[in-house]
This record gives structure tokens, C-alpha cells and sequence, in this order.
DNA sequence: GGTTAGCACTCCCATCACAAGAGTGCTAAG
DNA sequence: CTTAGCACTCTTGTGATGGGAGTGCTAACC
């Protein structure tokens, strides 16, 4: 999209509509803006660069007599070109920290921390999903006997992500056997990748064969698949809103915010941008998205692990503000992942 | 409670009024109950009947002029004593258990499985908590190097549970001190419970008796915490319910949804009981949980693990079809459960 | 050209009145 | 205990009305 020309009043109109707006969810006009804002020029001008606003599509009205509200292009405008000191305030984000550093050191506990800070941080509900690996490589493997017929196999991959999986034999099995298996399979195929793993296991045969190949389909499984958990917090306070009131509205929402499939479909493109993205209605690929907006990131250290951390809100959402949160969160994860899994490669 | 004295009329009365008015959401009156069902008595008498259940606190009527509606104290009765036949189709079972003995056997994926089978099979919203173990004992104990000076530890509880938590130290530690302090930890330590774990340790010092008491730690924790995760599935279904269309409804059933405090305060009475246990309206307890049942099961082996299953929707509720629906899956559960922890002790 | 005042116009929204409809509650009789 | 009859109450929908808000346009002004 190739910039408009505004006038730098203009700009500021936009500006003030769109800040009203949010703050208000009312149709802003151009009485309002004259008497609150002191522009230097009367109601009547104002109402011309509104008429312009509109025609150039950045704002409507919803009825004749009504003020005007942003369109989804308006907010575009505004989070493109208008949007300023996306910081979010020093005292703030030194809570934020201090939060992080009382955390338990456990990936999960980060990112359950994560989403209770965006959303509170934010108008929106907040999302996060558990960090994927690029490619999975096998640290190590264990195999512990659970019951007589059924056996535990824990898996740790080099980026320390645990994979769990039940086996159940046909008859019983001994402890030594499974001590025999797990350490042939580690000295062999540690450090294995899906790709290579199948001719180490040539030599294998029997259990120690069949786990091997469990422990394949686990690599393969978890590289296709996005994510293994979704952290959702704060869909309460999302909901209070007043375009979320009746009926259809708020099931999309709640089906955007519960569906791990949208999440799928977004999740290449966040991934490919290093800054936070901001996706306005739907951007145009995604229909019944109206009305609401993401603001997502990537996290993670690059080459290495990555997942998506974001806000789901109405389209009338303090953008800059939820940038700056959304954005602030996902630093601070990328240092904790640093710290884990050192310097990317 | 004790049984109200009921005609056998009235009882069927009142039956009717819950089941019409939870098919259709609409007040019933007796003009409607008359035609429709064939009584052998006129509107009139029925008509007597609805103002001596609504005396009797059974029902209500919003105005005037309008049918009657079940109170909660109606929705108790029927539950406690016209509340037949709860248990599913047995198609509906079979394509349940078929989905069960489809899915990774894998204790994550059971779960999810359960609240998207239930929110399938009622008309609220499933939830589900993984398996708390009633006493941890420690089964095993890893230690792999993630970076330098940061460590993963592996707890894999006698239950099968695993639990994590990264271990940074000041300097750089090898591979064969791990292993060391790991091999000394897994001889002592096995099958040691939070209780007796202390003393176990006493020998020990440096990094491996660090090691020891995080382990301790951790045990502890998990002794406390309720539960790790919660499962939820199906929110949008519920919102869509006739009664969750305005502002303040919504936002109730979304926190009673998402909010981990109320499962906690429920979870020890639902621990007590063996069977299905219905909440109508949160039964006095929870003055914030007007027109929102809850019906809820423990699920698990008796003595060794258990967890929380259920359904949260509107008190105009399907209850017969919704217990039954708990009961299934959570004796499918307990099934799976048996499997993996073997018979109670 | 940009800016301004003036003013008619449009549309929403709250209020009221009114009628129709639904279901009750009561009474009196069977 | 049951029933028919009937007045009563309350909701719901419809249509009319007036005030209010904000626009859009025109013409004048700098």
C-alpha cells in the first residue's frame, strides 16, 4: 500500500478520531474535536478534513448523523504511519521483569506468566503457544517400566523439550531388558534428526527396534505439528467490551481465540517478520475476522526454537500500547531462551 | 433436603416443564402442556398444579402473563428424583470408545480427547484437570545438560508423571558429574516421598545434595498444587446458549470457565463422592454462579491418582444426557487409568 | 485555495400510546 | 378434586412524535 498524502492536520484528525474512538467506542464528531482539541481552526474545517478522511477511506460513519469512526484502513493508516512511542512505560515493564525473575525456571511457567502479563497489559486476550523446534534433535532417551506390560518412554531433545509416550507390551517385561534397550538406543542415536535416524536403526531389531521407531514417529510428529500447547489467558476482559455485547460477535471471537487452527494459518507469516505484527480485521485473507484484531510475535532464538505470542481484541484496541506490551513480553522471553539454549547457530 | 411430598401428577408436571423448557429455552404454560401432553386433565388443573409447585419453590413464572420456568431448587429435584435413564445411546458410546482406543496413548492426549468428546456430547462447556497423584513417589531422576551452566532435571514420578525444572549454575558443570550425582540420587532416592526424603539426603552435599532438595522442592509443590494443567474445550458452544447473550452473563460463565481458583475450591468435594456430582447453580456456596450448573466426576485410580472431569453450562440444562455423557468418559478414563497404574493399593 | 458561519437535512433514539396476545388467578359450579 | 369461564396483568410489537446530534452544502471571507 503506497502512502497517502495527508496534511499534517489531517494526520492529526485521524489521530484524534482514532484515540477517541478507542477510548470511547463512541462515533467521534466534529464538534467534539474542536472544543477538546485545540487545532486553530473551527468545526466546519474540521468537519472537511473528516469528509476527506473519509473519501480516501480511513474513517466512516455508521449513519447520517453520527460521527466518525476509523475503518480497518484507518487503523492501518494509524499502526503504519502515526503510531508513536510503542514503549511501553519504564515502571511498567521493570514490574514485568521483576515478575519473570520470581518465575519458576520452567518453559511453561514463562509462558503461562506471559500471557496473564499481556493480558493485563492489554484490552485483549492473550495467547502463546509452547516453543517448536526448528529441527528436533535427540538428546537422550529412557525407558521406565510403569507397569508390568506398560513402559514409559521419556525423550529429551537437545533444545531440552521432554517427549512422553506410553508403550504397551504384549507380555512383561524386566527392568534389565529395558536398561539393555535405552542404552544401546542412546549411544546410538543420540544427536539423531528425523532425517537420519532411520539408517541408524538398521542394526536394531526387536524392542529395541520397535522403540526406536516410536521414538521416529515422535521426531516426525513434532516436527509437523505447529505447537503442543496453547497458552490462552484474560478472554473475560476481552468479552466485557462493548462490541462484543451480542450474540454473533462474540462467538467469532471466542472461535478465533479457541481454534488452533487459525493459529496454524498465521503462524508462517509471524514467523518470517522479526518485529510484531499487527493484523487488522483479518487483512483481508481472513473473513469472519471482522471486527477483530492480532497483534502477534515471534519468540524464540533463531535457527534454533521459535513459538507465537500475541493479543486478540477488538478492532477498536490501543494499538500502540499492546505493541509495546506484546512486543516488551516477547524480548524478555527471547533473553530467557538465549539463556537456555544459547546463541543461535 | 428432605423429599418433597409430590402427586404423581405433579411430578410428571414438573417433568414436563423442565424438559420443554430446556428443549425450547421458552417459559411453558398450561395451555401447551395440555395439548400437548395428554394428562387426562384439563389446563385448568394443570394450571392448579403449576401454583402449587411454584408454592412448593419448584418453579416461577418471569411476569404475569407468562409460563412458568424451573427454579434451581426444580432443577434439584429433578435431578435428585425424576432423572432417569442417564446413561448414553450405546451407539454414542461406541463412537466414543472408538475415539479413545484411536488416540495416542498418551495421558496428554486422553485428556483433550475427554473435553472435546464431552463438549460434543452435552450442550456446555467440557473441562478436565490431569491427574494429581495422591502421594508422590520418586521413580527416577535424570540429568542432562542443556548449556553450560544450565541443567535440565527430569523427575519421572512412580505414577509415570514427569516433572521439570532447569537448574543454572554459577560455572560451567561436565557431563560426568551429572551423571554421577544422578546415579548416587537415583540409588538413594527412589521411591522416596516428600515425607521421607529429608532424611535420605543427608549424606550427601554439594551439587548433588542441591540436586536433592530441588527435588524436594518439587515434590512438595506438587503435593500442594491441585493440578498442573486444565484442559478446556467448547466455550463457544455455551455462549451461544440463549441465556448468555447479554453483557453481565457472559462474562460470569467465561470466568468460572477460565478461573483455576473455583476448580480448586470444588475439587476435594468432587474428590469425595464416586459418582457424578451435579452443581446447580453453585448450590448455595457460590453466590456468583447464578443460572450456571456444573456436572462433574472424579476420574482416576482410588488411592494412587485422580483428577477432575466435567461439563459447565447454563442451569437450563440437558442434566440426564450430561451426566450420562461425565459418567462415560469418565469411566473410560478410569479404564485407561487401571491400564497404566494398575489396580488400586 | 483554504477557512468559516449558517442552515437545511437526515437519521437515530427515547418516549408514548395503543392493540393484540398469552397465561394466569379466581370463582363458582360439577 | 376437577373444570369452565372470565377478568386481569403483563409483555411485545407497532406506529407516531419530537428532540438531538452531526453532517453536507452553500456562500462569504481572508
Amino acid at each position: 500500500m503506497t502512502e497517502l498524502q495527508l496534511s499534517q492536520r489531517r494526520k492529526q484528525v485521524l489521530q484524534i478520531v482514532i484515540q477517541e474512538y478507542v477510548e470511547n467506542a463512541q462515533p467521534v464528531g466534529s464538534p467534539l474535536i474542536a472544543k477538546k482539541y485545540d487545532l486553530g481552526v473551527s468545526a466546519a474545517t474540521i468537519r472537511n478534513d473528516l469528509a476527506a478522511l473519509e473519501k480516501a477511506g480511513l474513517l466512516t460513519h455508521p449513519h447520517t448523523s453520527a460521527g466518525r469512526i476509523p475503518t480497518d484502513g484507518g487503523y492501518r493508516y494509524f499502526v503504519a504511519n502515526l503510531m508513536a512511542h510503542t514503549d511501553l512505560p519504564s515502571h511498567e515493564r521493570h514490574m514485568i521483569r521483576h515478575q519473570f525473575h520470581q518465575a519458576r525456571r520452567e518453559i511453561d511457567q514463562w509462558l503461562r506468566l506471559s500471557t496473564a502479563v499481556l493480558a493485563k497489559a492489554s484490552t485483549g486476550a492473550a495467547l502463546a503457544t509452547s516453543p517448536r523446534s526448528i529441527s528436533s534433535r535427540v538428546k537422550h532417551l529412557e525407558l521406565i517400566g510403569i507397569q508390568d506390560t506398560v513402559v514409559l518412554l521419556v525423550l529429551v531433545l537437545a533444545t531440552g523439550t521432554l517427549k512422553q509416550q506410553l508403550i504397551t507390551l504384549e507380555k512383561p517385561i524386566f527392568q534389565e531388558e529395558l536398561s539393555r534397550a535405552s542404552n544401546q538406543l542412546n549411544g546410538e542415536i543420540s544427536g539423531a534428526t528425523a532425517a537420519n535416524l532411520p539408517e541408524k536403526l538398521e542394526g536394531f531389531t526387536g524392542f529395541t527396534r520397535n522403540v526406536g521407531e516410536i521414538v521416529l514417529n515422535t521426531l516426525l510428529q513434532s516436527e509437523e505439528q505447529i505447537t503442543d500447547r496453547v497458552y490462552r489467558h484474560g478472554l473475560a476482559q476481552v468479552l466485557a467490551e462493548p462490541e462484543f455485547t451480542e450474540g454473533p460477535q462474540v462467538s467469532r471471537i471466542v472461535e478465533v481465540f479457541e481454534q488452533r487452527t487459525l493459529l496454524q494459518e498465521i503462524y508462517d507469516d509471524v514467523m518470517e517478520l522479526s518485529d510484531v505484527q499487527v493484523m487488522i480485521a483479518g487483512e483481508g485473507r481472513f473473513g469472519d475476522m471482522q471486527d477483530i484484531s492480532l497483534v502477534l510475535s515471534r519468540y524464540g532464538v533463531p535457527n534454533r526454537v521459535s513459538g507465537l505470542l500475541g493479543v486478540v481484541g477488538p478492532m477498536r484496541m490501543p494499538y500502540s500500547r499492546t505493541v509495546g506490551a506484546v512486543r516488551y513480553v516477547a524480548t524478555l522471553l527471547n533473553e530467557l531462551m538465549h539463556q537456555l539454549y544459547g546463541p543461535s547457530r
